[in-house]
Parts: C-alpha cells; structure tokens; sequence
DNA sequence: CTCCTTCCCTAACAAGTGTTTGGTAGGTTA
DNA sequence: TAACCTACCAAACACTTGTTAGGGAAGGAG
C-alpha cells in the first residue's frame, strides 16, 4: 500500500533519467523497470501509473525552480542583475536537474494540452512575465537596446539558456557558475571582438 | 507496387507535420493516415514501414541544408560573414522546413544510436567542423572574442539559431531574413547597450 | 512462534501497435 | 471489349503496451 519516500526518490530519478534518454513515449515502463533492476509490475506498488511518474518528476522540478526565481524577483535588483542571477539560478537548476529539465523541454509543449499538465502553461506563462517584465524594464532605463523586437529577445535569452539541459553534463571541465558566466557575457556583450 | 513521387511526397509533408506536433514514437501510423484522409494500411502502399518514412524526411532535408552550407562555406567568405551566411541560410532551411527542423531537433539524439540514422551523426560531425573552424578562424584574424570556450561558443550560436524552429511559424509577422539580422544582432554585439 | 508490513515477483489482461494480405473501384492502354 | 495499373479499403496478424491480481520472501513487533 504505502512505500518510503526514498525508494520513490530513487525510483523517479532513474524513471527521470531514461524519461531524459529516450523520451516518455519511447520509454516503457518495463525499461524503467529495467534500469530499477526490478519487474515492469513492481514499479505499480511505488506509483499508479506511468503518467503519474511523469508529473511528479516535473511538478517537483517546478515547485524548485519558481522557488529559486521568485527569490530573485523579490530582491529588488536592476533588470540586468536580475537577468543575470536568473541566467544563474537557471544553469544551477540544470546542474541539479538535468533530467527533469530535459524532459521539461522535449515534451512541455504537447503535454500542455493535457488537463493533468495544465500547470505547465501556467509556469510558461509566469516564466513569460518574469523576463519580458525584466528587458522591458532593463530597455526603459536604458540597460538594454532598444532596437530589438522584445518578444524575439526574449525568446532568444529563454532558448539558449535552457537548451543547454540537452548537452549539459555534471562534472565536466565547467562549473555551472562557469557556464553562467560565460553565457551571459555572449548575452549580454556579444561574440564580436570590440575595438 | 510503383507510387507517384507527387503523391509521396504529399504524404511525407503531412507525416511530418504530425511527426513534429506529437513526437515520432507518438505518433501511430493511424494518425498519419488520418491526417492524409486514408487507412493506416493504404500507407503502406506508398512507404514500406513507418520509420523509413521518418528516413526519408530527415534525409531529404540535410541534403538541401548541406548544398545550401557547402554554397556558403565555398565562397571564401571573412569569418564573420560566413557565420553571418549560415545563419541566415539555417533560418531560411527553418522557413521552408519547419517540420523536417523540428522533427531532427527532438529526435536526432537518440536516432543517432540506430545504425540506419547513423548519417545523423555524421551530420552533425560536419556541422561542428564548420561552425568550430569559422570560429577559430575569426579568433585567429581578431574579429571574435579569444576570452571565450569556443566549444560553449559554438553550441551557444548553434542552439540560439535551431530552436527557433520550435516556436517559429512561417508568415508571422517577421519573415526569415529579419529573424536571422535579429539573432545575428544579438549574437554578435549583445543585448546590452553601449554607452 | 505468530502476525503484520514492506517490497517485489509471476502471470495474465485488454487495448493499441506496426504491418501484411487479398480484394476492388476507376482510369488508362491495347 | 479486355487486360492492366494505380491507389486505396477491409480485415486480420503478431507483438508490445500500461496495468492489475494474487502470492510470497524477509524482517520487525507482540
């Protein structure tokens, strides 16, 4: 009937893992199974469906990261300084939740049709907010250029921070402070050599 | 036994359009059919299996990326122009071929394994010689930044450029080749303004 | 020892999967 | 008219899918 809370831990990091791998359609519950080192039917003890490994797997891994962002945006920092610590706390959340952000990113789109998914559309939508509010805001004080259509840069910063989930491993020759860094210069300054 | 290659390549559209909204593993042979106003066993008279049709899409359209890449790359561009070139050419292979993008972006990875898509890998091998060498040329001629990881650089203005194709729609309100002077804008001379 | 809980296995289920086989309406060719 | 080809349908196939039901080993509690 009931299971410890750690065994689900264990058992949704590897679900999240081959999820990540071989995306949630692709993966059957008997090669989760198979990655837990237990039969197709045991997983059913620890969870009610397929489906419901999923959700928890993301609704976790989105209760985290709004918890990382709203903290940014209550400090009060300059628009640039909020980009910045949010590219940060973005690449920290990738270091800790590879998967989970994988399979965020892979299969958000068609899951928020789903009326158990709804959820998903709704942190798109406050994600949306937070970082457009904060270039207009950067563009407004003069942070920012002016000359950029705003959706577009926004799009932009969003894509190249969050798809590096898709190559991103722990434990390279990079911090994810590193990255971060990095990423932002490019963002922020550009690639062109200045003169 | 012989079909139209017209009437193929119809259907190959339509396939790619479910392929790239659902997920190929999610997409049965059934919606395909649906989506062509026949039978899912009609199909088979035109393709001899559902991942050949997979097959076909994504060939088909490295080909025609190549051929527009190796044009650029030939023409003894400066750094800078040649990466300026790519781009563009990349987001107008996007305008015409959203769904063959969107498709290679979400499952490229793991097709990448199966031996019949191993031309996937070889793909992407090329593509890094030529993105990789255009930025090491522009650092060594002194028109790039040299302070950056020119690995993280490269998949920087990589990711930047592709994922676009998950959200871009052809006849929206910014044609391809604005889309492109944006991003390069950005990539190149960044989002902050100089003082 | 006995009882009970935890955790997993064995074995099956109904539904859905890609694919095949044989047939057939309609047009083209001879 | 007769033979033929194209493009599809109808119905089934073997297999995989997520899921369920009953059972049993291990270990702690009384």
């Amino acid at each position: 009937m009931s299971a410890s809370p750690e065994r689900r831990e264990e058992l949704l990091a590897t679900a999240a893992e081959v999820f990540a791998a071989q995306g949630y359609n692709a993966t059957t519950v008997r090669k989760i199974a198979d990655a837990a080192g237990m039969l197709a039917g045991s997983l059913y003890y620890h969870f009610d469906s397929k489906e419901s490994m999923l959700d928890e797997i993301l609704s976790t891994f989105l209760d985290e990261l709004w918890a990382r962002y709203d903290a940014v945006l209550e400090a009060g920092l300059g628009p640039r300084e909020t980009i910045e610590a949010l590219v940060t706390e973005s690449f920290r959340e990738i270091d800790q939740h590879r998967a989970a952000v994988a399979i965020y990113q892979k299969e958000s789109r068609h899951l928020q049709t789903q009326p158990r998914f709804a959820y998903l559309a709704d942190s798109q939508a406050r994600f949306e907010k937070a970082w457009l509010g904060t270039l207009e805001r950067g563009v407004a004080t003069e942070v920012f250029r002016a000359d950029l259509d705003i959706r577009l840069t926004y799009r932009f910063v969003r894509d190249t921070v969050w798809v590096a989930a898709s190559w991103y491993r722990p434990g390279g020759q990079h911090s994810a402070e590193e990255i971060a860094r990095q990423y932002l210069s490019m963002v922020l300054e550009g690639i062109a050599l200045r003169e």
